[in-house]
DNA sequence: ATCGTTTTGTGAACCATTTCACATTTCTCA
DNA sequence: TGAGAAATGTGAAATGGTTCACAAAACGAT
């Protein structure tokens, strides 16, 4: 077990402080584009709207990385986060629906650039089928499990409808899949040691219906 | 001011609870379709992965909508929520970019199916202007500004570039919109009486990868 | 070398959210 | 009508997360 991984299982990192990483990640990528040598916490808890206090606590969970005085060394830091992130590698990631939001991912660059390489594309439509998406043939989803083992697939985004989601969940799961980023709006059921997030784009927009509706005044704002 | 807006102001609703409404709602509508009259709490929790003293607690910061000895009457909690949440509406929104994500949030259902209307679309790519999707013409983002106050947008979808998500946000909040839907991978400013969220989609794949990489066993997986 | 300034790292204090636990209500069935 | 079962609503306790505040460290200027 590495130091990161003793950290994060003693602690029991929270989701929050693991979000917050993937902010301070893309304000150090944006610092090393502007010739930043170091930073401190507060400039950068500026540019992600949270505070100073918070950005030093959280990085505290994994070490300390700064130099009293100076700051945190920008390039030194995004590295040591994308290595807690794990994303300083690349995942064989397959995509599950050739919809419209299953193609918009194909083509989004951010996913590629923090490591996640789409390598394998699914869909149960004829017409998609043989298709080809930024070089990549689709693949009727009827021998799933078998190719995304043979493929090695590592990380699953569904964008399929919440009809069939359930079926192509257990799918990968028996294929041997242990993380699944998934764009229906339902509940999927995966064992115990399968990660799965939901990505739910209406959600938010219910946050801001809510928000004007009721004049609320969070305490934060994400 | 509403009772709801009252509750909202002085027990100051957490994001979480909010968040889980949407879930409580997208729960009910499936209950309705499956006919049933009253869900009980213990139902409700189970289909979300909550716990029912969760789903109690949520419910009675905004009234007493449950039965004691039989649960929550199904389609009139979901009347409830969605007014709560302010979806018993219809919302005037408008979606600025039409590239890979623009182009399939047009498509997206669930986004009309919750009242979020999308009646603009705005690019700034001379192909794209003027062009049709799902019968609205692509407006030039040249003036954005008028035309949004014209349209009477109340909320917006930003699609566009990092690059120049700011100057599209300045000008939309200078024609006066409060409720701002942000794709673009970076920490917008805006004034504090304007909504902001951030749809982060790598986000979600970077906590997997975390998860992964460190063997990750939250309390509570959202 | 020393002083003042800056800024980290971190326990402790504080605040927010979740869970517990139980009184209370309603329903059902005999 | 009454007893048992089911399930809500809610203070109080427990847990978890954020902010405070300050000692310690490093730097820069003189």
């Amino acid at each position: 077990m590495t130091l990161t991984e003793e950290v994060a299982r003693k602690k029991r990192i929270s989701e929050s402080t693991i979000h917050r990483l993937s902010l301070y990640f893309r304000a150090l990528s944006l610092l090393e584009k502007e010739d930043y040598e170091t930073v401190s916490s507060k400039e950068l808890a500026k540019r992600e709207k949270l505070t100073p206090a918070q950005v030093r606590k959280d990085l505290s969970f994994f070490g300390s990385f700064g130099t009293r005085g100076l700051g945190y060394p920008v390039q030194e830091l995004k590295k040591r986060i994308s290595a807690i992130l794990g994303i300083d590698r690349t995942w064989r990631v397959a995509l599950i629906g050739i919809g419209n939001i299953g193609s918009a991912l194909v083509s989004y660059k951010e996913f590629m650039k923090q490591g996640f390489n789409i390598v394998k594309l699914f869909d149960n439509d004829q017409r998609k089928i043989g298709s080809n998406h930024k070089g990549i043939v689709v693949s009727d989803i009827n021998n799933l499990a078998e190719e995304i083992r043979e493929a090695n697939i590592q990380v699953v985004i569904i964008a399929v409808p919440a009809t069939v989601a359930q079926y192509v969940v257990d799918d990968i799961v028996a294929a041997g899949v242990k993380a699944i980023l998934n764009f229906a709006p339902l509940n999927l059921r995966v064992p115990d040691d399968v990660y799965i997030r939901n990505e739910n784009m209406s959600m938010e927009l219910e946050y801001l219906s809510f928000a004007m509706v009721n004049n609320h005044t969070p305490k934060k704002v994400r």
